[in-house]
DNA sequence: ATATAAATACGGCATATGCCGTATTTTTTT
DNA sequence: AAAAAAATACGGCATATGCCGTATTTATAT
């Protein structure tokens, strides 16, 4: 079966140069090129029928990180390699932590770049399988490195108390048990939480919760 | 307001000596003594009602670390402080992966543990306060060290694909389009992982899946 | 080749969840 | 003392979720 790819390059040049690389090989069909994360996102809507994106950091608009990141919460099956010519620190763990599969410099050539697309979909990781994984997994999590709340969200000690008993996977007769506090009470505090983190379910407010050491 | 306390610990001279120490205070009551694990999970469900539990490790039948566990995730606004003769790394890493609130040796004297348990509750750590608090939320996720999967879960590359989307905070119907499966399809799928899992919702498969580095 | 496992898919049912409005009491701030 | 914020609580409604049974088609092993 064919992979299907999309490139992200805001260097029409430099997006021709990759696109002659992966014609080389013919279980590879470039169906999708777009020149920044907004234009990617908006051909996604179209046809999300993608295995894989080869994306650019360094694009105006919306850069590669944030298209990563984005992409890669509504449309996690697809696999996301940074194609770029830096590689400096900075990046990589940005890149990382948006949740791409993989990191290569735009040098590489047409076998490895093939090759690294073949391993990413393989469950391994472009730029050393298994063990490269493995430090993307670790480093996913972990231990925020310096993030800033962006907008300083506010909860009370009550919301974060029942935060931290949703986290647990508890439903709301166990919680408002647990509080002291009737099913109701735990609804509206549930309800109120959404609204501050403006998210619409369990999930996404402990992400959030989480990713803002609230909990 | 006191605040209710209960001691575990299999030995009833220490058990004595801790709740001695607590008397000089009257802001605090012993509400419940218990010998082991299993002993204070049984008079938990008698009474939930306890602001803060003084635990004891080298226990038979279920130890402080398994306890805890427990406790911690049925009754996640009950604050927990280990409180052991030995500080030994093993216990402490344990300890606290199991969601310890604090860690203090027996040999504290009165003011200092009442001073623990204060700053415990107003959501401290008993050893340091805040820098500690914060320790303890660096190691809770952490990277797993060294943990082994205990009975070898074996999921399939579709159900993991699933769980995957699942654990973005993606709804079953979503799940079906980026997969291109019938909503059918990927609820049967959910099904047969929760089964494998043993679990019964979104949250707890996540977090056994992420455990037992499924995802 | 032929059992076994995996992937696909439907229907039904009870409960949980997310969202809306409203209202009272308590606590905190100004 | 007055105003604002937090905590408490109910009812209703549409949808999502969890669980059950069943069934067919594809892969994967033995």
């Amino acid at each position: 079966m064919t992979i299907k790819i999309a490139i992200v390059d805001d260097n029409v040049f430099l997006q021709k140069a990759v696109a002659e690389k992966l014609s080389f090989f013919d279980d590879l069909i470039l169906k999708i090129t777009a020149i920044d994360g907004n234009d990617i996102q908006q051909k996604l809507e179209q046809n999300k029928n993608i295995d894989l994106i080869l994306m650019d950091i360094e694009m105006p608009n919306c850069n590669g990180i944030e298209a990563t990141q984005i992409i890669k919460t509504k449309y996690p099956q697809i696999k996301i390699i940074m194609l770029t010519v830096f590689d400096n620190d900075e990046n990589i763990f940005n890149a990382i932590k948006a949740g791409a599969d993989g990191y290569l410099l735009k040098e590489v050539n047409p076998k490895e770049l093939h090759q690294g697309i073949i391993e990413t979909l393989n469950g391994g990781a472009a730029m050393n399988p298994s063990i490269a994984l493995k430090t993307l997994k670790l480093l996913r999590n972990p231990i925020d490195f310096e993030q800033k709340n962006d907008d300083e969200i506010k909860l009370t000690t009550r919301e974060i108390e029942v935060l931290e008993q949703l986290s647990k996977g508890l439903n709301y007769n166990l919680i408002a048990d647990n509080l002291f506090l009737s099913p109701s009470t735990v609804r509206k505090h549930i309800e109120n939480i959404y609204t501050k983190l403006q998210v619409h379910n369990k999930l996404e407010a402990i992400q959030k919760a989480r990713n803002n050491n609230l909990i």
